[in-house]
DNA sequence: GTCAATTTTAAACGTAAGTTTCAAACGCTT
DNA sequence: AAGCGTTTGAAACTTACGTTTAAAATTGAC
């Protein structure tokens, strides 16, 4: 598809060279949805938004996807593959090298592939993170449905490494402290600042990967091998 | 408002005996908003779905409090004033008896609000934690204009308290510790689990209060208390 | 008991949402 | 160049939303 102005200047051909670099309907409908599902939620973003901002026609989402749920759904699905085999391809490599790993060497296999994530716009960018969160609190129905549960190997393998690595927690206790180190990294990579309720900015770089992690690696690492 | 059946049986003041537990509309309204709100969201909340739960009519909700924007501005402030001035109280006990003060008893400052909270129905029990989630990766416009940062004196005194409890910390690495910690205190206790979107579900407990204050507090203090 | 103020009611308003339609345009094979 | 499946285009459709209106009902003070 072709701006009205660009249509109106290149008759024919020149548009080529002028837009050879521009995805194609489908990718830029992704693109922009994802981005406005981040900013503004499932809810409050509109098909009129995307499709404008995308410069595509109202009828293409339909077209493609059939409908806004199943866009939110694709929106999803083209990141947390790789994501999740890029995760699950730190372990591996972790547990082949055959060393007895660390809580930090699990902690860091998660945090490596958000950071690439976080500085890889190609791949959106910190916005998967950020999408996640939102669409966890959201309690999308993606994630009530089955849809999700064919990455529950990334919690199967995790919790694994995680007993093997911290031997003197039971199984009950390796859950609680997965279940909130993962909701710090999480939350931290999506630059999510509970205490800008009270304040306008505590944090001011929040949002930058580097001092994220920087400052993430110790307290997670802390919490998760604390005594009960 | 009676309800239709009750308006029929009872003409004239039995009504009186059989609803007079009942809250007046704008209460009815508060709570049933609270509760929608927390669930589904702003956006997807519709003044009809409150206003039929509430028994109330549709326009009760424009004529008590203006508009939707202004009924969730209401639902939120009822709450965050006790909320804020709970956790200072605790402060205040703390820094009253002369002590030295430890991250320990800081973090359970705030986490002793957070559990009475949750257990108090009355309040709304943890409906306004999980509020403040929602309502912060939502990125409401109160958020972000100036009605709520007449609370940044929750942020300024805990800072305080932090500062002297961990003097061993520059003051930009406290404000690094306390944005991870509050994140994983107020997710804890919203039970927002990061790790329900890759399985069906981890922590059968993660919304028990009491089991998540047992957890919580050795993590978070590890983590508020590990070098850097 | 009366009257004024407050509250509730039912109905309608204008708008914007997701979706559908069908003709036009395009891209590719023959 | 023709033909055909795919994609895009402009417009309309149905529905639901937040809000407004004005009359009816209720309440409270005198």
């Amino acid at each position: 598809m072709m701006s009205k102005a660009t249509q109106l200047l290149t008759p024919i051909k020149v548009q080529d060279s002028m837009e050879a670099n521009k995805p194609d309907t489908a990718t830029r409908i992704l693109d922009v949805a994802e981005r406005l599902f981040v900013e503004h939620g499932f809810e409050a973003t509109s098909l009129r938004m995307i499709t404008q901002q995308a410069e595509v026609n109202l009828a293409a989402v339909n077209y493609h996807f059939g409908s806004k749920d199943a866009l939110f759904e694709s929106v999803f699905m083209r990141r947390i593959g790789p994501f999740v085999a890029a995760c699950l391809a730190e372990l591996d490599t972790l547990e082949q090298s055959g060393q007895t790993l660390t809580a930090e060497q699990l902690v860091v296999s998660f945090i490596r592939p958000c950071l690439a994530l976080s500085k890889d716009p190609a791949r959106g960018g910190a916005l998967f993170v950020r999408l996640m969160s939102r669409t966890l609190v959201e309690n999308h129905r993606l994630l009530r449905e089955a849809l999700n549960q064919q990455y529950s190997i990334f919690v199967q393998r995790y919790t694994s490494a995680f007993q093997v690595a911290l031997p003197q927690f039971e199984t009950e206790d390796i859950a609680w402290r997965m279940h909130f180190a993962f909701g710090v990294m999480f939350n931290a990579f999506a630059g999510n600042d509970v205490l800008k309720i009270f304040v306008r900015s505590q944090v001011v770089s929040a949002r930058d990967p580097d001092m994220v992690v920087k400052h993430l690696v110790p307290f997670v690492v802390a919490g998760l091998t604390a005594p009960v």
